[in-house]
DNA sequence: TCAACTAACTAACGTTTGTTAGTATTTGTA
DNA sequence: TACAAATACTAACAAACGTTAGTTAGTTGA
């Protein structure tokens, strides 16, 4: 299997804004093909199908965020640093990638059965270790004890939204960004 | 004008049911139709389009957040109690009409240009006196100076994966979901 | 009792959809 | 330079889309 081809990558570029633009069902091969700068059916040269472009972006920024947490988990630091690393890498990947992780969140359920199934299972793991790192963090006396459901979600939830919010040229850097999200979860709002 | 049927409000229920499952673009009418169990041609009865069923599950769901927030502004309890307070209703809301909260969180952008306009106006509104709340009670030394813009959305969304997550049935209260909510974003996570 | 209204139906419309077939053109290599 | 592969094109497909037209049965009010 060779590497992917450029065209390829422009498709899934091009094809991921679009999604977050209007939806996947709201994206038309013809809209995507516009953007691409060819016609709609010479993209079949490089893609098998509208659903296999859904599939990659999902599967392919997914990938890097299972990965990274494997990553933080391997290394040799405290649960408060490994969770403010995740947040970081959380804000990161929006900033760097925001038209992928908005299409991994929000379009997902448009994957056809099998695939949805995978996904649901890629997305349960991650949750499952992140959700072991607060607990472990718990444990240890660094975090408070609470519902580790509900702490989980509540953290994943509150970075959800930098997608939903940060555009480029606000006056907030990615650091700040991150800071004041990871100041604001660890230590809460009350002074 | 007179009150709203009872098939209209049957039509918004269940169309609301299916955007949060399937997307607007993902939802036919035909689909809508069996679930409400007669033909599609027969809906337009009761609705003048099917964009006019997105903006009345929009703007419906949008005037209750704004009817709570003002009539928290006008009640006579310092901050940090609002807070509270506007966090339990986000919690009840999405556990009462979660399907509406869902269509308004996500399906906004399918909006006619002109509507989306009205939406976004809205919206910000919202946005604007929850941000005047946090602001008043940083400046009264409830709650730690910090960004507004920050602390206002990651609270907001940490709220809204409450949609994605809540199923009926989880051995979570409703009670214990906003208390635990509000116990993390006001307190923080770290022991 | 009859006219008006409501709400359901079937049939069909013009578009748009994702995709395929067949063909031309460009590109890389011998 | 010539051959092969990759990649583009045009044209068209069947299916699904939102919506309209025309009609029918049942209910309501004068």
């Amino acid at each position: 299997m060779k590497t992917r081809s450029a065209k390829k990558d422009l498709i899934l570029q091009e094809a991921a804004k679009l999604f977050r633009e209007k939806g996947f069902g709201g994206t038309s091969m013809r809209d995507l093909a516009e953007k691409v700068g060819i016609e709609a059916a010479s993209m079949y040269n490089h893609i098998r199908s509208k659903d296999e472009i859904l599939e990659e972006i999902c599967f392919g920024a997914g990938r890097k965020y299972d990965e990274q947490l494997s990553e933080i988990e391997r290394q040799d630091i405290n649960y408060p640093r490994k969770l403010e690393l995740m947040i970081a890498f959380h804000v990161q990947m929006i900033i760097e990638d925001g038209a992928a992780v908005s299409v991994l969140n929000n379009d997902w359920k448009f994957l056809s059965a099998e695939k949805m199934t995978e996904f649901k299972t890629m997305r349960n793991a991650y949750e499952k270790h992140f959700a072991a790192l607060l607990k472990q963090g718990m444990e240890q006396g660094f975090f408070k004890p609470m519902n580790v459901s509900i702490a989980l979600f509540t953290i994943l939830s509150a970075l959800r939204w930098v997608e939903l919010w940060y555009k480029p040229g606000r006056n907030v850097s990615k650091e700040d960004l991150a800071k004041d999200i990871s100041a604001l979860l660890m230590n809460g709002i009350k002074a």
